[in-house]
DNA sequence: CTTTAATCTTAAGGTGTCTTAAGAAATGGA
DNA sequence: TCCATTTCTTAAGACACCTTAAGATTAAAG
């Protein structure tokens, strides 16, 4: 399956769309293809697209005054990840995204999805339900961090995220976490 | 200014509605009055509606399995407060929503907000935006919490929120920021 | 007012997680 | 196959933040 198969399939599972919607939607997405540790997006710059991956496995990371790196989201095949905040309000982004692995990503940028939004209306409610999740699985993240040890947090990533967890480094899970790699190393131990 | 009209300004912030939708729009929401400490959404229970609070203040908090309270938001006039998980995906909610003044809100229920989002689609633009809005703003607590000190996410909320500040128990703040009142107290003499 | 409840402060001792530093193990490139 | 790089582990000392308990202040209620 090519990467604009795949993004159709995944726009099926929340909306219908009849032929020619279908090829105005997948013509307005370009594909782009990511080296292992090729930067997608750099802080600082201004992020225009969203971004499907098709292919591969991203992280978008956080990088402090001390520049100590705090990844914020992974994302493997069938996610979206951007640094929204940068794309939506047109400032320059505080986050980086990466590939961890060769990946296939599918582009649209910011003019071409409001124009979009316009043409084929079941995409605004794509991307409203896509929002609204987002918004559900990261305030599920923000209470959980909140209200939950290292320990616990790091058994829920693992029974949550197993194909993530088998795919990156262990300081990048760490990472994920708040803590430190050699502290993550320390809970492994303890729990086994 | 009566709570619809207050709702009807808010919305004009944002979106453009010719007369007849102002009323098709005006006309689905509720008015409800809480007192103080009144609870408007128990954990458990669905969440039903989206709710814009007119006047007064409240708060959503979790509580975790040691019966300890985590405050997720704060909200005063002009803001949407829910327990949004339990809203979209119609499960119970994990968090309480609670009244900290005599407050009044007006209610949109479910249903009629999907309605509405047919009958006049700037409403569904309007959401589709506040949710980005949401998510940014969360997005951006999430990180300032997993990369700052209790010191500097103390700062940060008072230069944000003074005026939520001057309203609400600091022991509420403490919560909010994720620290115990004693530590927060500490935190206040020593910059002080 | 007076009383009670709510909120804030202080202080001592404890715990979770970090820092630093070093080495061991695994992985990838030539 | 070997070297270089990346990733993971170990351990000791440090620090941010917590727990407990008590008392002081402030606000609410009769």
């Amino acid at each position: 399956m090519d990467a604009k198969e795949i993004l159709l399939s995944h726009l099926r599972e929340t909306i219908d769309l009849n032929t020619e919607q279908e090829s105005i939607v997948l013509d307005s997405y370009k594909e782009k293809y990511l080296k292992k540790k090729e930067v997608l997006l750099f802080a600082g710059e201004i992020s225009n697209h969203m971004q499907f991956i098709a292919k591969g496995c991203l992280r978008a990371y956080h990088m402090d005054e001390e520049a100590k790196e705090h990844i914020v989201q992974f994302g493997i095949e069938g996610w979206w990840v951007n640094d929204l905040y940068s794309y939506l309000t047109e400032t320059p982004a505080k986050q980086f995204v990466q590939a961890l692995e060769p990946t296939t990503v599918l582009q649209i940028h910011r003019d071409a999805l409001n124009e979009l939004y316009n043409k084929v209306p079941a995409i605004e409610r794509f991307y409203r339900l896509k929002f609204e999740k987002a918004y559900v699985a990261l305030q599920d993240r923000t209470i959980n961090s909140m209200s939950k040890s290292a320990e616990e947090r790091y058994l829920e990533f693992r029974s949550k995220y197993r194909s993530i967890e088998q795919r990156v480094p262990q300081y990048m899970i760490a990472s994920y976490l708040g803590i430190t790699p050699e502290f993550l190393s320390a809970l492994r131990k303890k729990i086994k």
